[in-house]
DNA sequence: ACACGTGTTCACAGCCTCTTGAACAACAAG
DNA sequence: CTTGTTGTTCAAGAGGCTGTGAACACGTGT
């Protein structure tokens, strides 16, 4: 209400703003489609995008007005960005404007450590069960229609999947981020030492 | 119809590789939901698991029998893996059976090289100008509604995860996954390394 | 106590994706 | 040539997901 007030009587003054808003709105487009093939909702990237840069934290409801959308599904975007970690209540107050947490590595270490480690121990499950029954059929000296050898690759992998994996959980965010040549270096000279072992 | 016949006059032959064709596709399902995360769908991972771990190459009829799905669902799974390079058919007959290509490294590399750059090199972008927006506005003295620290925390952030990017793409398929003690290990130091930086 | 603004919940509409069955095209064997 | 089998294409159904609006619950301030 009173925002609006303020916009449509003194809007030559927050031209940058609102110009600034629509590049900011184009940010959180782009991370939403980003995360989608996370697991994630395009309307989580957005939110959280609007609240990690604006300055002061946002009510819901002015949220829903930036973003075009309405309250509802702020409502719900809120409440998972709060039980991920990405977002947090400022102040008890019952209507307290919320902040993002800039911090977003944890969330992606939880990610890995619980949906993507379940999937890999499924699959691996699954291949030994495999490998099993096939490894008892050929010691009955039955013929098998399936590749013990190929099984035993993929099991491979998927155990070389999981130590990726806890490779990247044990990871912590980086405080300099734009100083990271020198760790992306050693990045890279890992690579190498991977090909001459391949 | 052959083939039925097989197994229903013959059936105590074929009972391992019945007990042994479940086992297989629940290892097919537990690999499709992992890659409903990376954009495939699942069908994608039962087909492909499917011909990776059977011996000999298979008919779409053949597949489709086994999977319990419809022909044309296979028809379709089967043209998106030959063009993602996975599957290939064997021969050049117009009723090729297909076999699955066990190194599935080269087609992630595809995938992350197109899509998730593409996805970061869009947010980059986005980042750029609203940066440079808000640079303006503060150059000129006007008080702004967004935190430029904070959108140039994000921008390292994208730049980060395109470097991590390209050490992932230049990797290539290790020979012999079983050994991979050794690159480990030094993976494990490199990240020891990455936590002392930050 | 009352009115107002805010956050939450729910059923539903719209949209998109997956899958199917039927029709069609291409080829092989008789 | 004819028949039969395989692979392809297409329209349509089934199901799931996203976002909405209305109703409700909860505080706050007057």
């Amino acid at each position: 209400m009173e925002q609006q007030n303020v916009e449509s009587s003194t809007e030559h003054v927050d031209l940058i703003n609102e110009r600034l808003t629509r590049r900011v709105l184009r940010v959180g487009d782009a991370v939403g489609r980003f995360i989608e093939y996370w697991g994630f909702k395009t309307i989580h990237g957005r939110v959280w995008v609007l609240l990690a840069l604006h300055k002061e934290p946002l009510a819901q409801t002015e949220i829903a007005h930036i973003l075009q959308v309405s309250r509802s599904l702020i409502s719900g975007a809120i409440s998972d960005l709060t039980a991920h970690g990405l977002v947090r209540p400022v102040g008890t107050h019952r209507n307290a404007p919320y902040e993002a947490m800039i911090d977003f590595w944890p969330t992606i270490a939880d990610v890995l450590r619980g949906r993507e480690w379940m999937l890999l121990e499924s699959a691996k499950v699954a291949l030994e069960g495999a490998v099993q029954e096939a490894e008892r059929a050929q010691d009955q000296g039955r013929s098998i229609h399936y590749d013990l050898d190929r099984m035993r690759v993929l099991l491979a992998f998927t155990e070389l999947g999981q130590a990726l994996l806890r490779v990247l959980i044990s990871m912590r965010t980086p405080r300099g981020v734009e100083r990271l040549g020198g760790w992306l270096r050693s990045a890279s000279s890992m690579v190498r030492r991977f090909r001459r072992f391949v």
